[in-house]
RNA sequence: GUGGUCGUAGCUCAGCUGGUAGAGCACUCGGUUGUGGUCCGAGAUGUCGCGGGUUCGAGCCCCGUCGAUCACCCCA
């Protein structure tokens, strides 16, 4: 092994895996575009005021997680810690909120945020997202949720339970929290727990420990401050989901760890994954464009965890469809230039082929040709170039006929349709 | 950032109270002239995460460090 490791907490993935990875985060882009979002693709860094404004100083991503450093020209930069504050700043720099609305947008990558790794918590992490910006009706939130029980459904997912709450709107949240904050300065708490709560006193309502939820169950409840209006919005929602057959909880204690969240807020919570166990979560957010400097437009958007989302896969056993791997292995005796030749003619035609390399004895080649999982496989050699015909070998039956070298593009291209059907 | 556990061949792991490293799988080659998946045989492979220390001697003990992992915290 050499002396230098990935650095410390990042998510890689290599064969076999990678493919599982790239499976999940094409299922989920899938989904997406099935409903009309746009692919935006952003950089991975900002200015960090950006975020700092976007994300909101007193969140825990901005007061700790985030990679920040001075560019050569003394820039403060921000590796992207998250992917909303990033699409609101593109489109406003794009002015797409000028258009019809609302704007549907998602984007895939990579995210960076500076925590103590563990299962499921990467410093270098994927997410897909999307954004419906511009429209604040509940349809949308509905949507969007309805995009990610989508990419789930399709992954094969089973053991994920969604959970939905309202956060309300500003007047809501500002005299909901001065009611919680009253309640939580009269009940007794050490040093360390007080602090967290000064910061962001919903923090409270998921402590782990018994005697903080004993108390926090008496504690007042941010949905019972709701306007009518918000009410109204929320109760769209539930209702919808239920026409939509989308199963959900309402958690009216969720906390959300970004400040511009209003209104619906939601999380997918996977059963099989220990403490990280969010494998996506998102909600709408009122004042986030005017925020960053735009007109007053509502947001809402997810986030889903590609990492946590393939182990989620895994903890369920879910192995990778049929996959579309090898159509041919080409075993070249004596004549590599050809099967070269033959090889790239074939791919050129769109039959994925490979071929043993390196003058290999036919056994060894027979072996790669079986790893390999490639559908069939043709010996070369100077036999098969003097008559003209190859066997075309289908490698899980073992059975083998006879085709002519000048067919043989035109048989595998039959072959692959048949059983491309199949799948 | 805090606390616990772990770190031995590519992978999963064994290695008794310290005496100088092993298994299974995988890999390479072969089992008579050109057909894989089973079987049989042979072979290669490790600075025992890294750095210090204790000891005549350390994979096994001590310290540090890096990494993974579990929980807190946080969240995707």
């Amino acid at each position: 092994m050499s002396k230098y490791q990935a650095p410390k907490g990042v998510s890689e993935y290599v064969p076999d895996r990678s493919s599982h990875f790239d499976y999940v985060r094409r299922t989920i882009i899938n989904a997406a575009e099935l409903s009309g979002y746009e692919l935006v693709e952003l950089p991975v860094f900002e200015d960090t005021e950006l975020f700092t404004r976007g994300v909101g100083e007193s969140t825990d991503v901005v007061r700790k997680e985030m990679y920040t450093f001075l560019d050569r020209g003394g820039r403060s930069i921000t590796l992207r810690p998250e992917g909303t504050a990033g699409v609101m700043r593109a489109v406003l720099e794009h002015n797409l909120d000028r258009g019809q609305l609302p704007v549907k947008l998602y984007y895939s990558g990579a995210f960076f945020r500076a925590e103590r790794p563990q299962a499921g918590r990467f410093r270098q992490f994927y997410q897909v997202g999307i954004e419906a910006i511009g429209l604040a009706d509940p349809r949308i939130d509905v949507e969007v949720i309805a995009v990610a029980d989508r990419a789930f459904r399709d992954l094969g997912l089973k053991e994920y339970v969604l959970e939905i709450t309202s956060l309300g709107d500003e007047r809501t949240r500002s005299d909901y929290l001065s009611d919680l904050r009253e309640y939580i300065s009269g009940i007794n708490l050490d040093e360390d727990t007080r602090e967290r709560a000064a910061l962001n006193p919903l923090r409270l309502f998921d402590d782990k420990r018994e005697e903080i939820r004993a108390v926090m169950s008496k504690a007042p409840i941010l949905m019972d401050y709701l306007t009518p209006e918000s009410a109204a919005d929320f109760d769209k929602v539930q209702e919808l989901l239920t026409v939509l057959k989308i199963d959900f909880t309402v958690n009216d204690r969720m906390v959300r760890g970004l400040d511009y969240y209003t209104g619906t807020a939601f999380e997918f919570v996977h059963k099989g994954l220990g403490a990280q166990s969010g494998i996506g979560g998102g909600g709408r957010y009122d004042g986030l464009m005017s925020q960053l400097g735009g007109q007053e437009l509502s947001g809402v958007g997810f986030g889903l965890g590609v990492d946590r989302i393939l182990l989620a896969r895994e903890a369920e056993g879910l192995v990778l469809p049929a996959n579309a791997g090898l159509d041919l292995y080409i075993v070249p005796l004596g004549v590599g230039d050809t099967a070269l030749a033959l090889a790239e003619e074939l791919r050129g035609r769109g039959v994925k082929t490979d071929l043993a390399f390196g003058d290999k004895a036919l056994k060894g080649a027979m072996k790669s040709a079986d790893k390999s999982g490639a559908r069939y496989c043709i010996v070369l050699g100077a036999d098969e170039l003097a008559s003209g015909s190859v066997q075309l070998k289908e490698m899980h039956t073992g059975e083998s006929t006879s085709v002519t070298l000048s067919a043989l593009a035109n048989e595998l291209i039959r072959r692959i349709s048949d059983y491309g059907e199949h799948l």
